[in-house]
DNA sequence: CTATAATGTGACCAGTCGGTCATATGACCG
DNA sequence: CGGTCATATGACCGACTGGTCACATTATAG
């Protein structure tokens, strides 16, 4: 938490250095992120700096109060389009909204995105051809699947690839973040649970997958 | 690439100077990581270290090779049960080969994770209840559905949830990377075709997850 | 054994980091 | 005006960074 010191700042100064700060982990994620460039490009002296906040994680976890603060602005007349939406139009509801939200912040998001959810694959260092690779075999894959009249033609194969690749990562990540934890990692990817969970997932995913680009217009 | 001086070295120092360099970048990122601990760890000298290596990309990529000739090695003699696959069984043989490989592999495989796809949502910092707040609402929400009757009771409420958070998440980033290349970003959003692969997306999520456990069980 | 080439080494460099603190500045009050 | 207190400042600190280079060591060849 900052310091009253600096909610007490005049709006223009404050924001200045809210804004070095998005700027700042918006290029650089968190680790990388530098105290220096952040006071030089705010215009405000290393000494206040530390009056201010108590250090980098401080000065983060204040953005995500920013977050907080602008999301309730931002939703206050911004309601459901009517009150008896089922689960799942509500969910899309809030994706939408989270999109706009997006939209009107996209530094601000950014570089909590980054932070939170790491750099992004879209985005990207000198690796995007290592992803390329992995993601042409699947277009390939898929496109073969509809030349052999396996998968409807209708299928769009770029959306596909990208449920793929998504859910690729994901289980990967998931594999090893979770797996790490466990005593034997090899006994517990095998167990029936662990099995289980990925084979439902898959499965959820290649249920919406076979569905035809047609049936999706027609339902939506 | 590593200059030939580093693969003509004894296996054993080679093998050394991997190592570090996993254990480097697992635990501290790209970023983050030094060359001075991964020499110290490694036992060789700096200048040595830069007599293999250009710089810290450098080492990272060798760890892509390292990975590639792994993979090769692993998939040596495992090959897809049976020919005839379908495209979603061949993808589903693959996802499990690959929890297999990271399972054989995990050091090294989550060094290049934590690189290429971030520090992942499970790992994490000091936001752990900044996630937990929403996951928590989403499945309070889910609950809800359940008991109103609209959700099937034996839907799988955790794996509901991990699939709504994966892909808030995912279209998040998408938005935020995908939407900062364009000129206009409030426009590129709520284009059709944006609009419309994000709907596609949803309803390839809810098609899946409107599927009941059960019928989950039969298939599979 | 000597000469030459390849490899290994760590002290050293300039630069940056996060963080501190004595001092300067300004705002408020009697 | 003088006195008091909150705020602002940037020189300075030790630690660490990536990177270099003159020199030591070892291997190879004649």
């Amino acid at each position: 938490m900052p310091k009253q010191t600096f909610l007490n700042l005049p709006e223009e100064k404050r924001l200045a250095v809210v804004n070095a700060a998005v700027d700042e982990f918006a290029d650089y994620g968190f680790e990388a992120a530098s105290i220096n460039r952040i006071v030089a490009a705010s215009g405000i002296s290393k000494g206040s700096f530390y009056q201010y906040f108590t250090d980098k994680l401080d000065v983060f976890n204040h953005l995500l109060d920013v977050i907080a603060q602008e999301k309730t602005e931002f939703f206050k007349d911004r309601h459901p389009p009517g009150a008896n939406l089922d689960t799942f139009q509500y969910f899309r509801w809030m994706i939408k909204a989270g999109m706009e939200f997006n939209t009107a912040n996209p530094r601000l998001m950014q570089a909590v995105s980054r932070v939170l959810l790491g750099e992004g694959l879209y985005y990207g260092r000198n690796f995007e051809d290592q992803r390329l690779k992995s993601t042409n075999a699947m277009r390939m894959m898929l496109q073969q699947a509809i030349k052999s009249g396996e998968v409807d033609p209708s299928v769009d194969v770029d959306l596909a690839v990208m449920i793929m690749e998504t859910w690729s990562n994901a289980i990967s990540s998931y594999i090893l973040n979770e797996g790490m934890k466990q005593k034997d990692i090899m006994k517990w990817v095998r167990s029936a649970r662990t099995q289980e969970k990925i084979d439902k997932l898959l499965y959820v995913m290649e249920y919406g997958l076979r569905k035809t680009e047609s049936e999706f217009i027609s339902q939506t």
